[in-house]
DNA sequence: ATCGGTACGTCATACGTATGACCGTAGTAC
DNA sequence: GTACTACGGTCATACGTATGACGTACCGAT
């Protein structure tokens, strides 16, 4: 090694200077000089090498069913911030719901380049579930498995609910995600059981399912719309199918939020852009990235499962929900 | 290593086998007996182990500036598919414009961890102009430093003048991102080249700047409408920026297209929820990301330096244009 | 009998770092 | 003068794979 040589000390002094663990064995005025060669000769450890070496490659993988999808992107960034505080790397990978490259990425990385797995709104493969597979968190699913980091979407069900029904309005539909996911199952649960508590049958009111493309999230609001009967709000599973709901109320010429309120899920600047922009319920996703990182490091650092994290919510009344109609006049 | 002991052969003839160099060394049936005990038995090449040793990772980075913008997540797809079928994995990389874990990434994982990397609307640091450095490949931006695949933003910004002049329209005003980048300038070049042709000062047409969030979207909308004068269409360096141009319209009683036609670019999900639906330059981007990586790809394996790629674009006539009004008349 | 060639494998080493086991020197206590 | 400790640093090896340099056995041709 060049650094050695430079410094006229060993390739261990190097080693030990460089990463941080000089204390009580080499002085400082030795790791200075090293530091200051390192640094001249633009030296650059090898991550391949110290990662096969000590067992630990310093960076993470989150993986994600949808990358198009923006709340993903704000985790991202959450995750990589907190894990660059720790001095870790996230690399993220796009599962594109179930494509291959998706799991081969996964498989490709786990052994020797990943510490560890984040996986949100992804399903872990089976083989990620085998004795001596890195350690993974999941992201916003509740699950015995693994680990998990969520929002606290009861409350944001809740607190959606509680708003409808001051504003009057008793036949509540739903717009659900056609993408599964246990969050989904769970929000719609609450749903029911708030409808029930309410003496409403669900099956009187206006409920449909899309996906999270716009083309998908308006053609499934279409359907939804086609059975609205006299439901006078919809909560939807996130911002984009919202929005979807939203441009195809427009194109009926039903107004929002005269004759329909409408609440999404996530705050994304999607809600923003909708007329009227959306009242719906905003989610941090940084927040969410950042704690999925801590507990994954907590569980590589430990081996002992750590514990799992609820993230906080709240709604954001905007324009799009208002006094429920009196459709009997109307 | 246990799968040359279980299948009786030396642990070189396993790595062989398994890394598909077996070809008129190994006995077909030897090579089927290696890789039943392999499956058997889990085994999972160490990917730090290969990379050290020979020098190559299979994998490359993407490195973008704002993880949250639509368009980025389906370069990335794009990219993942084609690397894959190329026995490469793709990881993303979040700049944050600028922020110090986008380089701290970077800097962590490109000796070893990493064969190149594709710097997308982000500006790779100086340390990667250094000699020895990893490859290097730019997306959507035009330098003699760096090999690089851009779309035809040239064609798309004639197809739209194009578009517009023939509805008459004259005063052309235009809505620029605040971000820097070449493919921004250079489209604003040809603008203002456009607009002398028509003989019509570009200091007579309304132009505003914002970035890609909502908020200031819409915020740097509302400045441009306040200097809109007489201009009569507005084309916007994307589709962030052309929803928040038509929310701000929205908001202040502006009509598209009778008084105000907007043009986007890209075709984001975005652009079907505003309303009327954007007319918008469609991109691929999806296309853009598997050509970056292909050039990646040759430049990490022949060394010398490959050719740029330029990927078409295409006009998508929607309803936010429309004839330019008589200004003179209302 | 010898040689050349081919088919099939193995040997041994190197990749660059991390780290437990050492080792020398100087200072301190007795 | 001896024993012990603390400090500052080096040695040697291991991590798991890839690969150029070698064997070895067998066959056919001379």
């Amino acid at each position: 090694m060049d650094v050695a040589h430079a410094a006229g000390v060993s390739q261990a002094t190097v080693s030990l200077v460089l990463s941080g663990k000089a204390a009580g064995r080499i002085s400082e005025t030795t790791a200075a000089e090293v530091r200051r060669c390192a640094r001249e000769l633009g030296y650059r450890p090898n991550a391949a090498a110290r990662a096969l070496r000590s067992g630990s490659a310093s960076a993470v993988g989150l993986v994600v069913s949808d990358v198009t999808h923006p709340f993903f992107g704000r985790t991202l960034r959450g995750a990589q911030r907190a894990a660059w505080e720790a001095g870790h790397v996230v690399v993220l990978i796009d599962d594109a719901y179930g494509a291959a490259w998706g799991d081969g990425s996964v498989e490709a990385l786990r052994d020797g380049a990943i510490d560890g797995f984040l996986f949100f709104a992804a399903t872990p493969p089976a083989s990620l579930q085998a004795p001596g597979s890195p350690p993974v968190v999941v992201v916003e699913a509740r699950t015995e498995r693994f680990p998990h980091v969520v929002l606290d979407v009861d409350a944001g069900t809740d607190q959606v609910l509680d708003h409808l029904e001051a504003l009057g309005h008793r036949k509540i539909g739903y717009y659900r995600s056609a993408i599964a996911g246990e969050t989904f199952d769970r929000r719609l649960a609450r749903w029911t059981a708030r409808l029930h508590a309410l003496d409403v049958d669900p099956g009187a009111v206006a409920v449909g399912a899309g996906r999270f493309t716009a083309v998908e999230a308006i053609a499934g609001a279409h359907d939804l719309l086609d059975r609205l009967g006299d439901t006078t709000a919809v909560i939807c599973d996130d911002d984009v199918l919202a929005s979807g709901l939203s441009t195809a109320a427009r194109e009926r010429g039903i107004d929002v939020p005269g004759r329909l309120s409408i609440v999404g899920f996530d705050d994304l600047d999607l809600a923003l852009y909708a007329s009227p922009p959306l009242t719906t319920v905003k989610a941090v996703p940084e927040d969410l990235g950042a704690a999925a990182f801590e507990v994954l490091l907590a569980r590589i650092q430990s081996d002992e499962r750590p514990e799992n994290r609820t993230i906080p919510v709240e709604l954001v009344v905007r324009g799009s929900t208002g006094p429920a109609p009196d459709l009997a006049r109307g």
